[in-house]
DNA sequence: CTGTTACTTGCAAGTCATTTGCATCTTTAG
DNA sequence: CTAAAGATGCAAATGACTTGCAAGTAACAG
């Protein structure tokens, strides 16, 4: 873990954000997850840690992460409509959801020919696009026969 | 338009809903538009002719479509975390969205054998997944040169 | 038609996620 | 080490959506 200290201040420099203490404490949580998180999921994991930092303040430095790129923000349509925020690590993917547990998977991305076709069809500038398949995981599968 | 009344009395009374004015109403927005729409896309549009309508009333009845399997609700992770809902008329089909003027259009499934493919590595079991490319269209292409 | 009953609605207040204004710190460049 | 640019804590605001309750209305029996 103390690692990532220093791989977290490197990175806020490299992005022009000031090192603060909220913030190191915030990626940490993001870097120790596999899985994208909520504000709030980060907010409780700090509770200890960092006593008397607000959930506005862990809202605000989402948006600035996302704003410099290092989160990406995905609507999973889940439930309650709480964001998710994943580290942009990487190529893109998109993902496989666990209705039950909530849990996330990366996938690669099927789509490509099908952005050609659309693209001449249609005439738009294609930006962005997600998948998102929903299913149950193996564990909710044995654990939850509801 | 007279013609969607009969129809849209029919429906209701197939799926055991009571007729009453505001849900008529309500409904028959949501056949006039092509498009997805908003809760508070339908009660605006209302103003006039269903005057002391209230927007809860619209929300309360969209749940209930939703749940008798009229309308299905979309989460297209627009700005703004308003929630979109549109008939289910129909096959399955995905979303194009414009960014810039939000939008949205129907797409072909393009998984099929992803959905596959996924299933056996994984072993989830899938239920639903969705699809949605982000663009801009041509007409905002050529009207907000941002 | 009329009454009864159960379901709906209007209205107002309440949630819940997220944002914002402002005064008080903290970081950082000089 | 110090000032200024920027962050944070705190509390209140916003916006989407929900809910409790009393009054209104559809539907159905008679």
């Amino acid at each position: 873990m103390k690692e990532n200290r220093e791989k977290i201040q490197e990175l806020l420099r490299e992005k022009d954000i000031r090192v603060t203490r909220q913030r190191e404490a915030i990626l940490e949580v993001i870097f120790e997850s596999e899985k994208p998180v909520t504000a709030t999921y980060i907010f409780s994991r700090l509770q200890d840690g960092c006593p008397n930092l607000k959930l506005s303040t862990v809202y605000r430095n989402m948006n600035l992460f996302v704003g410099k790129g290092i989160l990406r923000k995905l609507s999973l349509g889940i439930e309650n409509n709480e964001s998710y925020f994943e580290l942009i690590r990487d190529e893109h993917h998109h993902h496989l959801i666990c209705i039950h547990c909530n849990s996330v998977l990366p996938l690669d991305c099927p789509l490509g020919e099908f952005e050609e076709k659309i693209k001449e069809e249609t005439a738009y500038i294609l930006i962005d696009h997600s998948v998102k398949i929903f299913g149950i995981c193996p564990h909710c599968q044995k654990y939850s026969k509801a």
